[in-house]
DNA sequence: AAGTAATCGAGACGGTACGTCATGTCTTAGC
DNA sequence: GCTAAGACATGACGTACCGTCTCGATTACTT
């Protein structure tokens, strides 16, 4: 039976495992999740995702590194890029409170910059692969949707970046809540809305 | 000679000891400054202070309780209270984000609001003994400088003092400057300050 | 009751724990002999023992000082000097074979001779703690049985003790057994027998 | 140019490599000789020989069974079957000593003859392979002398072998030298030398 | 003044995880 | 069908800290 699924162990080989790496992705977020950061352990992470200690440092320098490949390829998929409109802006905004307080990936990023008060390496990965690409787009949404003539913000767009994002970054790191309500009051001070929408 | 100083070991007895509490303090603080929160052990601080790991065990229950203390201890120092003004406000801020920039000790809130994040027991405390009273203390100055006509926010008192502290909070852990005129900023887009200022 | 046995665990404390000790020194006795010397781990001690690996770390630098210390202990037991006589020569030889094939702290000689082999180290320690008091014990046991006029050997005594030993242990090393008749006929052709004997 | 030796890797088919057979013998003797029985290991020799570890798995069971084949080459060559003369049987033996203390192969057989106290597989396969032919050998001189009135030994072919191989051998496992002197003793005191000789 | 109690430095103990190495099995792909 | 290359699960290595414990010395409060 030529076609039929190999029984047992069938990947591996010459080149990378890809069940390998998913499996170790999803271990580490599901042990994130489950137990926190503080147990995230490669050991564990290896027994959860079935596969050997060393296979996981033949691929990934630490474990950082691990949460990082799964923040990035998460927030992919939730966090799509916002219209430069002030609505566009607002549920940009929104979507990412509730990434942060509501997502599991928003909580790898939680950890991921928590870790990097520790350790000065996850600070640069983290700032390279994911803050610096995010706050570029931010600065883009901000400059269209000025140039649209939708928005009039007083602040410089360097500031008003994190006159956004901090509030409701500082307030998911104390545990509080992030409501729309508190989005949309952010918004409607910082950005000088202008036109029809209030 | 039968009052001298006894040779070498000299203290210790049936009260806690003072200076072994300093010492752990400040072994703590030292190396979470010149190490980072990775390498802080018990058994680093125990050698540094040249301090016996049970004398720790017997007054702290965590790493993170040692830090706390030197947190309560130093901020209670540095962080006076302000002046329910425009300008006051203005300088508590500023000197805040001084405080988080380039104090030895807003390192250590730093680290502890990073460690919150992985661990719960960490969050409790922090709240308790930091977060919790400052966020007050906030709250009250706010309200004062409202009542005294200084200040006109638009945003609720609960939103504003995070769209305040949130983004000073944001930059430090990004690693980013936190300027005066970044406070500046902030202060006179969200305070509606009334009167002879601005 | 002053004198009673310590309820629960009453070891430890700032000195060496003998009977964590003990325990090593039985399990790797008992791994040796039920499993050989190529699956005998320091982890595997470890676990037999009940002990923590660190343990054995603190206070042995390798798996071969530990069996070092099980083949000095035993041997002192189970190798009483001999008696300067032709009949005290042969019994200490006939000690010797049965040691070397029957006892288990024999097996520990024959693993450590070959470990020797393969590490220069483990060939010092083992000359320095056994091989050599050894034959100076053996070369004293000939020289005052000479003296004595019980035995005249042609032989060198420094080329005797070999031409007597080493027989026996190559016997052992390749799996054959030593017989009191082998050993008899060594030691017939070899101690040049005097007087009333034979 | 179909003829022409092709440039870089080039063997290889679907017969046995004979290059790659005598790459892995010569680089694990170098390394048992460089470096010593335990960084001997299959990875190594894999490293050193060029060869991917697969073809060692392919063709040894064991990298005992690799220096098992070097032994038994390099023994061929150097250990050549002595005359059944007194002198012979000396001759035979000398050879055997400076073989052992000498000679990178006699390094290999003490590293087997340790080996083999760890691994009872080793040890079958020594004797198969070495150890009974090599036996069977010397008995064989020994029976051809005695026919021809060469010597005359006291003590039985089986014992007489390893009365005149033990010591030697022993001497070798133990790091002392083993003098032509050492062994003409034995071999005077032993063989009982029968005629013209002495 | 003797006894009690809590402190301290020291450090051994049973553990867990670290990051590295070698094992022997397997797959890919070139000749 | 052989080869080199190398990914993989397994498991031991020796190290660092964990948090608990026992020790012996020291010093203060009790009677």
């Amino acid at each position: 039976m030529p076609a039929a699924t190999p029984p047992g162990r069938a990947r591996s080989g010459n080149r990378r495992d890809e069940a390998a790496r998913l499996a170790v992705l999803h271990a580490a977020d599901d042990l994130l999740v489950e137990h926190g950061f503080g147990t995230l352990t490669i050991e564990a992470i290896a027994r959860r995702a079935g596969v050997a200690k060393q296979t996981i440092y033949r691929w990934w320098p630490s474990k950082v590194e691990i949460l990082l490949d799964t923040l990035v390829e998460d927030s992919a998929k939730r966090l799509p890029a916002g219209k430069p409109t002030a609505d566009g802006v607002r549920d940009h905004l929104r979507a990412f409170a509730r990434f942060l307080t509501a997502d599991p990936a928003g909580r790898v990023l939680l950890a991921l910059l928590a870790q990097a008060q520790h350790d000065p390496a996850t600070a640069a990965s983290l700032h390279e692969r994911f803050l610096g690409p995010r706050r570029q787009r931010d600065l883009d949404l901000i400059a269209h949707a000025v140039d649209a003539g939708e928005i009039a913000p007083r602040l410089d767009p360097d500031v008003l970046v994190d006159a956004l994002t901090g509030p409701i970054v500082y307030r998911a790191l104390t545990g509080a809540d992030v409501t729309d309500d508190l989005v949309d009051a952010l918004v409607a001070d910082l950005l000088g809305v202008t036109g029809r929408r209030r």
